[in-house]
DNA sequence: TACCTGCACGAAAACCTTTTCCACAGTCAG
DNA sequence: CTGACTGTGGAAAAGGTTTTCGTGCAGGTA
């Protein structure tokens, strides 16, 4: 080393100074301190690896990371465990577990001390390995498995806080348009919304659940259904903000206004959609940032030997703008109002 | 080494035969691989790391990973190295160059063979450092330095081909929306629009190029104005997919039809703005996975010892949908048409 | 002076793999 | 029979850091 031959002290000392370890006189301290400085002295982090037997690594398996849902997972993620001086390495297995099982055998080569998975889907999925040495953690996508770390959103629970909050300014029918049946996500979500109209004593609007695709045309065409089956309607849940969308520009083009006529509530926060769109859209937010920090904290948890297992469900949060009506609600305005005979 | 001990050779012998090296006989070069295979051996590549003197890992630094530009980028880079086996170290900048300087001391530290610094923004930013020991390629967004490796698309070709695209279907009276004066993205795209009026013999349709934001709103508002200036506007030439949406929905709104009366471009292909909407639109391409593929394929040049200095334009590819009509155009319709008196 | 205590630092092992050099045995030719 | 050559595998060093143990020296005490 030589910072060790520019301090005049052996590589053991050097050591010792550059990490505050043993008994050293100041002044040593300080000439190893400065031989350092000078030579732009960093420590191999391979060698230290080596060494300690762990790299301070760990490996963020993306399995769909084109999709816009995992991104703030990770960053969520590299957040968290940059703060901790760990790294990460970052592989996306594109859902094909041929290239999830190259990347597995590519982390645990370099010695990774944990495994974060973050999925593209909502529906879980098999788990990456089984006997695994280093601990896993599943963010946004849980693991079939339950006894897995799982770190997801709470889905029915921000479905219900979105209908509790049409509710709470004054709606009282309620339509509810969403995805594919068939997603979890979608099943989820749908039992919040008729939990709280449970509560409230309240039926759903319209002729059920409308499930369709998750495209800003389903919501146009089944703005369409909706007020078809209900004229009465106040009020729309939706299962993303693309839906959102849809709907409140196939109710503005049957000549109904958002929110004074029906208010709106989308799901994702998917800001480009809610935030800039023609009416500002209310939705929820599913703190996936958030779901990133967790996933990454029950990691280092579990790297230091406290596992946890099990699915944890992170809230929601409700994020309010226009589309909800950001005052108190004003009534149905006077005048004719374009809208389809029943 | 248990698998030397488990197949009964020393560990110098049981590294030739796991990497294909010495002359082994070929039963004793099967009975490490069996052993190997039953102790699920994996080489440890910290050891490999610090014995090569290299970590066959790569550094990516991206200066604003919320931005969708970054991520087609990263992935683009990721797939090109993931082929040679060369992991990613993923670190968010966020734009903060002291965020930056701590994460270019972590992977300089962990020995990277190089680094890719994945920008946000179009505009080229200063480089990461100097007196590197590692190579450097700037990604999307160019370093400032023109002696520093860079790979970014050809602004200019692009805007130039949806226009030329725009004439050849045609149209005579083009109008240009675009984002923020300052970008320097937004400057090339209009040269390029010049480039390719001026070559046909015509002037921009309008009061001249419309700088805005780069939102929807923007492009509503911007199609008013152009309209109002040129009521014979025939195709607008947009910024981004966004105001290109904008446009046309503010056209929509004025009683025009797209692509019918109006032809629109956008650029970006962002397709959750482009595909998505409500007339799907043309739009320009910038292969960021193919930027980010290029950048990789250039660092590694540069690893291997034969870097290349300077900036490199990457084609852009023209994306057609209906906006800018998916069959011969078929003349302004008759009868009455909505348009603000001039 | 002789011995002990404690401080400050050095020496060396350990981490795991790769690679180079060397040794041993067997074979063939002279 | 001896020398040389070839085929096979072992021994050891190197890579950079951390940590443990040991050593030398100074100062104090008997």
């Amino acid at each position: 080393m030589d910072v060790a031959v520019r301090a005049g002290v052996s590589v053991g000392t050097a050591s010792k100074a550059l990490n505050g370890h043993g008994g050293l006189r100041s002044e040593t301290r300080a000439r190893v301190l400065a031989a350092a400085e000078e030579l732009g002295f960093l420590p191999n982090a391979l060698a230290r690896g080596l060494l300690r037997g762990r790299s301070f690594t760990v490996g963020l398996i993306a399995s769909d990371a084109v999709g816009r849902f995992s991104i703030p997972v990770m960053l969520g993620v590299e957040d968290a465990l940059s703060a901790g001086r760990i790294a990460v390495l970052f592989c996306d297995g594109r859902g094909d577990p041929i290239r999830e099982e190259h990347y597995l055998r590519s982390l645990l080569a370099r010695r990774v001390d944990g495994i974060i998975v973050a999925g593209g889907q909502t529906d879980p999925r098999p788990p990456i390995g089984s006997g695994l040495t280093v601990p896993v953690v599943y963010a946004w996508t849980p693991s079939t498995d339950p006894m897995d770390a799982s770190v997801v959103p709470d889905h029915e629970g921000g479905a219900y806080a979105a209908v509790a909050h049409l509710l709470g300014v004054g709606r009282q029918r309620v339509g509810h348009v969403s995805g594919p049946q068939q997603f979890r996500s979608v099943e989820l979500r749908a039992k919040g919304v008729f939990r709280a109209l449970a509560e409230a004593g309240l039926q759903l609007a319209g002729p059920g659940p409308l499930y369709g695709d998750w495209s800003e045309a389903w919501g146009r065409q089944a703005a369409a259904i909706l007020l078809r089956s209900c004229p009465e309607l106040d009020a729309v849940s939706c299962g993303n903000d693309e839906i959102a969308r849809g709907v409140a520009d196939g109710l503005r083009d049957l000549g109904l206004r958002v929110p004074d006529d029906v208010a709106i509530i989308g799901f994702d926060n998917w800001e480009i959609m809610s935030a800039h769109a023609r009416v500002p859209l209310s939705t929820v937010d599913m703190s996936l940032h958030e779901v990133g920090r967790v996933a990454a904290g029950r990691l280092l948890q579990a790297i230091n030997g406290a596992a946890v297992h099990g699915t944890q469900y992170l809230p929601c949060q409700l994020v309010l703008r226009e589309s909800t009506g950001l005052q108190a609600r004003s009534g149905r305005p006077p005048g004719p109002v374009a809208r389809p005979s029943p």
